[in-house]
DNA sequence: TCCGCCAGGTTGACAGCGTCTACTGAATGC
DNA sequence: GCATTCAGTAGACGCTGTCAACCTGGCGGA
């Protein structure tokens, strides 16, 4: 016998409309059914957000935050990068067990970012601990001249990792022949070619751990 | 003046259709709006279309389709890995000035493929392309034992590929203070970091081209 | 020539959606 | 004790995709 939820609507509202979206999608999402479903009228919600985009922006807020506090929780290690490594695994694991919210926050028409300044802070976060940690190691220089190198390295590290999951995860994926451990050995040769990349790991001392 | 649309509805529908979701995303599809743009009845279209669905999925293997001639297009040469190099651009091109159909074909939640065996076959195409190329260049060899390693350094260099487009054409990205310089930068660093990922650039032989 | 079929168009209806407006009742402040 | 404000309800509007019934012009066969 499930307890009657005593919190405020407001809450109770973003909590349904986040199991929602980690269920089925943000397709799925509807007002109407959130409020049917949470026993109210289909106004009320209306009191606590002026529009759906409000209530969206609140969940992508909330998933962003989760997500940033599992890069946070990887493990630890003195070893720059072994712990960017690390990081690389938080991020994929996090993808591959949160799939529609991480599509939500990646790849999902988001609302306007100017009437949402908390969706905003949230999401910077996630980027700042990946470029944070960046700062500190001494990736091979690649004499291009460009004069933020962190920052660029941060977008391609990134950009490979949310490649390589959102891949995966992707309906397109669904067209190829890939089973459970060809995903699991992509994201294996991926992490290994990022080592390269990076200048972390040679061809040839390569038959184990980055 | 316009001249009158000939063609078969069914073709003016789709290529309305394809409009639409190139100038407003996939979000903004209508089918009643199309219906109205073409001067029919909002029931005409599905003489010919059983669902939306289908209409989408018609127009993701079109997409597929153009995205599978423009690398097809690309400027060739001998050298295979410079031939990768002008895929690669080939690739970040369309995605950048085909930013909507771009998402369309990998970041949405597409109709269920067994019911468009078209749209399948479009898709398939494009990712063939990109791993029949690396059939036959030499990669450096990561010794970690798996058996397809073409397929899964297709994978790699498609999931670096989408990830850079992808985060670059995100809502996301609007959160982080990128100029259109930095975005160009972030690509040419990919592609550096990607060369050497391949091996087939040293960290101290570059400061030009790959 | 007439009949029937049928592909391709029409109109009308339905349920579901987000959102606007108006109303109600309870709590709060002066 | 009255006014205001907050939280929730109820109904309507226009939009959506979809189902059903109806109409119509052209074609094939008798």
């Amino acid at each position: 016998m499930a307890k009657p939820d005593t919190r405020p609507l407001k809450d109770q509202v973003v909590s349904e409309a986040f199991k929602v979206i980690a269920e089925a999608g943000v397709e799925a999402l509807s007002l109407r059914a959130i409020a049917k479903r949470l026993g109210v009228s289909h106004q009320a919600p209306y009191k606590h957000f002026a529009s759906r985009d409000h209530i969206l922006a609140e969940v992508v807020a909330r998933s962003f935050e989760s997500f940033a506090t599992h890069l946070e929780a990887r493990p630890r290690s003195e070893n720059g990068f072994e712990d960017l490594g690390f990081m690389g695994r938080a991020y994929l694991e996090f993808a591959m067990t949160h799939p529609l919210q991480y599509r939500l926050m990646f790849n999902t028409a988001l609302p306007d970012i100017d009437d949402h300044p908390k969706m905003l802070a949230k999401s910077q976060r996630s980027f700042s601990i990946l470029h944070d940690r960046l700062q500190t190691i001494p990736l091979s220089d690649l004499r291009d001249g460009l004069d933020q190198p962190a920052k660029h390295d941060a977008m391609f590290i990134w950009a490979t990792l949310h490649g390589c999951c959102s891949i995966l995860n992707s309906d397109v994926a669904k067209t190829l022949p890939l089973t459970d451990q060809d995903k699991a050995d992509t994201m294996d040769r991926m992490m290994r070619r990022l080592s390269m990349a990076l200048g972390a790991l040679d061809a040839e001392s390569s038959n184990g751990k980055a």
